[in-house]
DNA sequence: AGAAGGAATTAACCCAGGTTAATTTTGAGA
DNA sequence: TCTCAAAATTAACCTGGGTTAATTCCTTCT
C-alpha cells in the first residue's frame, strides 16, 4: 500500500471542504489498516483513541442491546472520517462497533496528539465543526423519519438512499437499520411485491 | 431590564466552559426579547438568522408534520444557547419552532456578523464544537431509547429527567415528546397508578 | 455433488399503541 | 361563583409489528 497516496487522500478530503488547514502541524504517524468484509474496526465497549479515515469501502455502525438485539445506527461510505466522536472525545468506551460491509482500507492517527496539534489550527476547527454539523443533520433527519414514517416508508427511503446496499447486505442488517425484525421486513417486501 | 447584566450572563455562560474567548471581538448589538408562556420565539418554517441565548425560563422545540401532528423534539432550560443550528448555518427555514413553557427572557445577536467575528477566535470555535458535541450526544441517547425502550419506560425516564416539567406542562406535550398519543399516555399513567 | 448451517419466508397468535367517540375533569375569564 | 372550552380519561375496536416455530432457500465447505 502506498502510504503517501493514502495520506494525500486524507488531506484532499479535508482540503476539498474549503478550509485552509495548515498541514505543517500534521506530523503524526499514520497507521494503515485493511479490514475485511464482516470484520470489526472496533467493537462496542472498546476504548477508541484514534481518528479513523475510511479510504475505500463501506461500513456500518452497529450497537447491541443488553438483550442481545443488534441495531444498525447508520452506514458510511468512503471517503469519510469514521469513528465514535463521543467516545474519542470523552475517552470513554464506544457505544457501538464499526463493521466492514466489504473489504476496506482504513487509515488512522492517534486522536489526542492529532487534536492537540490540530486545535492550534483554525481551519481544522472549522472543518471539525462542519463535520459535526453534517452528522448532526443526518441524525435529525433519521429522528424525524422515525417519528413520522411507517416501517414500509422507511424501507422505501432506504432503497432510495442506499441503492448499492439494498441487494448486497443481508436483510437482517437492513431490518436492524429500520429497527424492525427480519420477519417484519420480509412481510413488508412481500406486501410491496404484490402491488 | 438591565442590559449589562444580561450581557454579563451571556459571557459568563461561555467563560465557565473554560474556553478563553477574546471578548474584544464581541461588539455586536444585543437584542432583549421577553417571550411569554405559550408564545413562540420563532415558528417552524421561519428563517432564523440570530443566535439566541435563553437567560431565564424553559422552552420546548416542536415540529409539526404535514398531517398536523406535533412532535416535541426536546426541552431546554436556561441558561443555554437555543435555536436551530442547522437553519442558522445553512440560512434555511427552521424545521421546528421554539415555544416558551413559561415566561422567558431571551437575548440574541445577529448570527452572521457574530459568527464572522467569532470564527476569528479559537476559543469560540472550540466552544462551539463543544456545544455541537453536547447536543449530538443528547440526540444519540434519545435515538437509542427510542429503539430499545417501550413508551412506558420512556415516560418513566422523562419523569426522572424533567421532574419540574412532569406536572407543569400539558400531558399532550409530554405525549408528543414520547411520540405517542395523549390517549396512550393516559393509559400508561393509569396502568402505573394501579401497581 | 452432497451435506450442513445460516438466511429468508410463511403462518398463527399476541399485544402495544392508534383511532374514534363519549364522558368527566380542570381551569381561566366574566 | 358560574360558565364554557380545552384537557384528560375511559371504552371499543383496529392494525402493525413482535414472537415463535416450521419450512424452504441459499451458500459454502468437503
Amino acid at each position: 500500500m502506498d502510504k503517501a497516496l493514502l495520506e494525500a487522500s486524507f488531506k484532499h478530503y479535508f482540503d476539498q471542504m474549503g478550509y485552509g488547514i495548515d498541514w505543517q502541524y500534521f506530523t503524526q504517524s499514520m497507521q494503515i489498516q485493511p479490514v475485511r468484509k464482516g470484520e470489526f474496526l472496533f467493537q462496542q465497549g472498546e476504548k477508541v483513541d484514534r481518528l479513523y479515515f475510511l479510504h475505500t469501502g463501506q461500513v456500518r455502525y452497529v450497537s447491541v442491546s443488553e438483550t442481545g438485539k443488534e441495531y444498525t445506527q447508520s452506514f458510511a461510505k468512503s471517503p469519510r472520517i469514521i469513528g465514535s466522536t463521543r467516545a474519542t472525545i470523552k475517552g470513554t468506551k464506544a457505544l457501538f462497533g464499526i463493521q466492514a460491509l466489504e473489504d476496506c482500507m482504513i487509515i488512522s492517527y492517534p486522536w489526542h496528539s492529532f487534536f492537540d496539534e490540530m486545535r492550534q489550527d483554525k481551519g481544522f476547527l472549522e472543518c471539525y465543526c462542519h463535520f459535526m454539523e453534517q452528522i448532526f443533520i443526518l441524525k435529525e433527519e433519521k429522528e424525524s423519519s422515525f417519528v413520522k414514517d411507517s416501517a414500509e416508508k422507511r424501507y422505501l427511503d432506504f432503497c432510495v438512499d442506499y441503492p448499492e446496499l439494498k441487494d448486497k447486505i443481508p436483510q437482517q442488517q437492513i431490518a436492524s437499520y429500520l429497527s424492525i425484525t427480519p420477519v417484519a421486513l420480509s412481510r413488508i417486501r412481500q406486501r410491496l411485491k404484490r402491488t
